[in-house]
DNA sequence: ATTATTAGTTAGGTAATACTAACTATTATA
DNA sequence: TATAATAGTTAGTATTACCTAACTAATAAT
């Protein structure tokens, strides 16, 4: 039996060593990373790395480095894979909001029930992607791959579908929905400002001007049409 | 803030106060009925008692039997309308059967967000009784009523249909399941034995025998046509 | 009215999960 | 290389939620 807590020490381990935007090949976590990561003291996740060793779930030797093993890595992604098939279903099937549906998945993901998450990953057609955008790992732990690229760096007059952000603070989603941008929104690329590098988009025959900032958190698909 | 234990003690005392069957009026409930039900030692119960006392969730004075505040009562039937909400919504939404669903709902149960609760009960349409014929209570904790009565007691020749079991111990429904009982089932009255008070019926032009102990347990609403 | 039984409480202990404060090991810098 | 900074561990404490064993209070039986 894996606990609650438990788990989201896994699911966050997978986070930061390979889930995380911008980590590219599997890198090792250390405590106070983890701690940070998990906003609890470095004690508390030191006595926890004992209990996890124990039970198999990661390597761990004295003053080195966390590594998940199989079993840990497995265990985790499944809890990745509840938190974005939850989301996804309280985003489409419930009209939950974009912003809202992070903190109840936060809950549903422990609910144990392999027949439930089979269900509802039925129920919302094996989707790959949750609403923000993020690859939903499939039952044997494969995480669907995806090709997109920051919106900075689409070409101008192209068009292109938002399928990522690769910032979730609350300030930044909510500044994206006040700009009408979300998952699957089209923006058309208008312009590139050489002064300040910012960016004139084009949603829905309207336009505005983004920072490069926020273009470099918006990750696309440019479309071929 | 309600912990998932005390949670599940409130519901717990709700069910043994007024909500288990053939409960008429509001009874106070003692410390070792309350530790049997849930399967605890009465030690373990006494020590909940004096927290949820000083959470203002019960009365309770030493070595007298134990009531629900307004506010116990409260927050006891919103994890009875959750637990209840959830059932409903395995059973007609994601196709689990009769007998699993207790089961997941016990977890469901505790999920925290009035939104999802609300959501859930507008997908279904506003149900007034779950999947075992148990009433649901609404959002300000009324209970809906029903007229029922024992399946004995049903008159030769009537037709009824299965509302609720005063039994849910899973040998009970397994048996049900076995002869095609579950709720809404319509069942004929055909014969009342006298010799050994069992009961001949009728399901789907089939007929059965099934004794007065099992006729006692289904809760049934004769039909008027 | 005693006494036996049942109901309820108290004392003391454990495991899981958190904390602070104080320590040690590793790594970086001058 | 010596020292400072960072990373990680240990010791001791708290809370929640469970336990067993031993007790006391209330109630039923003789
Ligand atoms: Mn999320
Ligand atoms: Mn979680
Ligand atoms: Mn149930
Ligand atoms: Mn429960």
């Amino acid at each position: 039996m894996i606990s609650l807590t438990e788990e989201n020490y896994l699911k966050a381990l997978i986070y930061l060593s390979f889930l995380a935007p911008g980590v590219e090949e599997k890198k090792d976590v250390g405590t106070n990373e983890l701690a940070s990561y998990l906003k609890l003291k470095s004690s508390t996740v030191n006595e926890m790395l004992k209990r996890l060793k124990e039970k198999n779930l990661i390597n761990h030797e004295k003053y080195k480095k966390i590594t998940l093993t199989p079993s840990g890595e497995q265990n985790g992604l499944k809890i990745v894979r509840k938190h974005r098939l939850w989301e996804t279903f309280l985003f489409t099937k419930l009209d939950f909001d974009w912003i809202e549906i992070h903190e109840v998945a936060e809950q549903l993901e422990h609910i144990k029930s392999e027949k439930l998450v089979g269900k509802i990953d039925k129920l919302l057609g094996y989707p790959n992607f949750d609403p923000h955008g993020d690859p939903i790992p499939d039952k044997h732990g494969k995480i669907p791959q995806r090709i997109t690229k920051n919106l900075s760096a689409v070409d101008i007059g192209k068009n292109c579908i938002v399928l990522a952000v690769s910032d979730t603070s609350k300030d930044f989603l909510n500044y994206l929905e006040d700009l009408g941008i979300s998952i699957k929104t089209e923006i058309g690329l208008i312009d590139k400002i050489a002064y300040d590098r910012s960016i004139k988009i084009k949603i829905k025959d309207k336009q505005y001007s983004i920072s490069k900032k926020v273009a470099d958190n918006l990750l696309v698909n440019e479309k071929f049409n």
